[in-house]
DNA sequence: TTAACATATCGTAATATTGCAATATATAAA
DNA sequence: TTTATATATTGCAATATTACGATATGTTAA
């Protein structure tokens, strides 16, 4: 069917899937890692620094920008755009989390 | 094109893109909670704990193994699953380091 | 060997994603 | 106002994902 049956789990559950989709193409972690190199904020740098269309760019960003990843703000002609801490906060907690309470010992 | 330029990006930009597209998928997100909750491996018992066919309980299983995020190994007729702590330390890694060098104030 | 159970694979329909050319929009400079 | 610059949107083709019924495979028990 090629739709995600979201209504049958939880709204955290839904959360988590979402932004690991936002997450789930190189280009979108490369303007991560990028925004997080030259941390303050960018914009049409984005587009000379990686191999990709600028339209290609622009729906990328505005994956991430949905997604709550990153933030961008008006500035001039231009965009800025900027990682949003707030949110990935929410990865790092569980994957932090995951990584205390697993107990390698009682796997199979 | 629906193809994922993939060459043109580093393998860790790729291996983490891959590990998110594993994640990208409430079931999934629903998986790892539940093997976590249960410490010690399990195997059918997600299909009844989840509203999926088994066919596709079968496939986000395979999907996830294939990410390395769980393992599974023969246990008589059955199969257990657990998690696989060095594939998610990673993803902790990743999501740490960027919690750490985030410079909110640089932000525009 | 046969039956029962557990899991995987195949095939398919519905939908989503990726990437880009063409084009639209919006701000700044001349 | 016109031009240049920056970013977003639209439309489309190629491909990927999701879910499941049907079926295959493999293991255990009788």
């Amino acid at each position: 069917m090629g739709i995600t049956k979201t209504d049958f789990f939880t709204s955290k559950q839904n959360q988590l899937a979402n932004l690991a989709k936002a997450l789930a193409n190189p280009a979108r972690i490369a303007i991560i890692e990028y925004l997080l190199k030259v941390d303050s904020c960018i914009c049409g740098d984005i587009v000379t620094e990686l191999p990709l269309a600028q339209p290609t760019i622009s729906q990328h960003l505005k994956e991430l920008k949905n997604a709550g990843i990153i933030q961008g703000s008006i500035e001039g002609n231009s965009i800025c755009y900027c990682l949003n801490t707030e949110t990935l906060q929410i990865l790092q907690s569980f994957f932090s989390k995951i990584i205390t309470k697993v107990d390698k010992n009682k796997c199979c």
